[in-house]
DNA sequence: CTGTTCTCTTGAGTAGGTCAAATCAACGCG
DNA sequence: CGCGTTGATTTGACCTACTCAAGAGAACAG
């Protein structure tokens, strides 16, 4: 999937650099994964990319609308490409799994609260927590509650699957 | 507003300690403070009382059903004493403030996402992000983002609105 | 009043970021 | 194609919000 990422850089006004395509590159295999996790994968392209610099570069790319930045409670921040269509998410409360939804009752209600109490709202955020499809038959109760892990420095590649 | 806390908190299993009088006293007054916040209140009343205290006291309040936290991105853990009634929250991008929504389309809709790809949600968790009244007379075009503030060491209690 | 058990205090440690200064690379210009 | 400007990255310090562990202290049943 040859996408023209240098085009969408200089679109919104970026460089384009080889820490950037490195990061585009893993966030485009990976939908959703955590600041580590990029650095981490890559460094397998670019191995003199530093963590700070992939801070700085999703920071670049969210502030140029190329990624989106969502940060479950109890977690790291996490990244993905898909922006500008007004989805959700599910997130596992035991594996981090995450997974897009379409927005919940078509295009935008979700940006109509019943009672907006004087506020301006320009964006509706909607996560759904629950148990996915591997650790309910795992017969686990829910452990992961909120709190950082059990001191596993995790750097899994939590995959994401496109509703 | 006489509440018996007392009989509340038994009725959680847990004792009746001055620290966690302290910190329910807090919330019934102010209904959207983080740790830090709650701290410093608490303090008026009971000197002695150490952060991580709070923390404990707001963990056992949270576990025993008391409280519920919730954590909007790019700030603080913030807590509320009001719980089981599905309602969700309007969030100013300028100066953090809180405000209450009753659940957006009847009961609990927001419990059906439209195709919930394999996982048993339990919590639909609906944030609307925005500018409150008096942020959008002020001019300021939401600088806030995310990111601890300018270093001011806040501790301004941010009260909410009751929609 | 006494003992058990839970809670608080005290202190240390951690994850996940942020900010600033200096080096380095991208890319428009000639 | 080389040059300079400007933005990006490296390096390194620092910070907030929170957790865990060990011991002292208080709540409550008997």
């Amino acid at each position: 999937m040859e996408t023209a990422w240098d085009e969408r850089l200089r679109a919104a006004g970026l460089r384009v650099t080889r820490p950037r395509l490195s990061v585009l590159g893993v966030l485009a295999e990976h939908p959703h994964v955590d600041a580590e996790t990029i650095a981490t994968a890559a460094r397998a392209v670019h191995p003199s990319i530093s963590p700070q610099a992939v801070y700085g570069v999703l920071k670049a790319l969210v502030g140029g609308g190329l990624a989106r930045r969502i940060e479950p409670a109890g977690g790291p921040a996490l990244y993905e490409l898909r922006v500008g269509d007004n989805h959700h998410h599910l997130v596992c409360r035991e594996c981090g799994l995450v997974a897009d939804v379409d927005c919940v009752v078509g295009a935008a209600p979700c940006l109509a609260p019943s009672d907006a109490a004087g506020f301006a709202v320009d964006e509706a955020e909607v996560v759904f927590w629950g148990l996915c499809a591997d650790c309910q038959h795992s017969g686990v109760v829910a452990r992961r509650q909120h709190g950082y892990g059990t001191g596993s420095t995790s750097s899994s590649i939590r995959g994401g699957v496109r509703a």
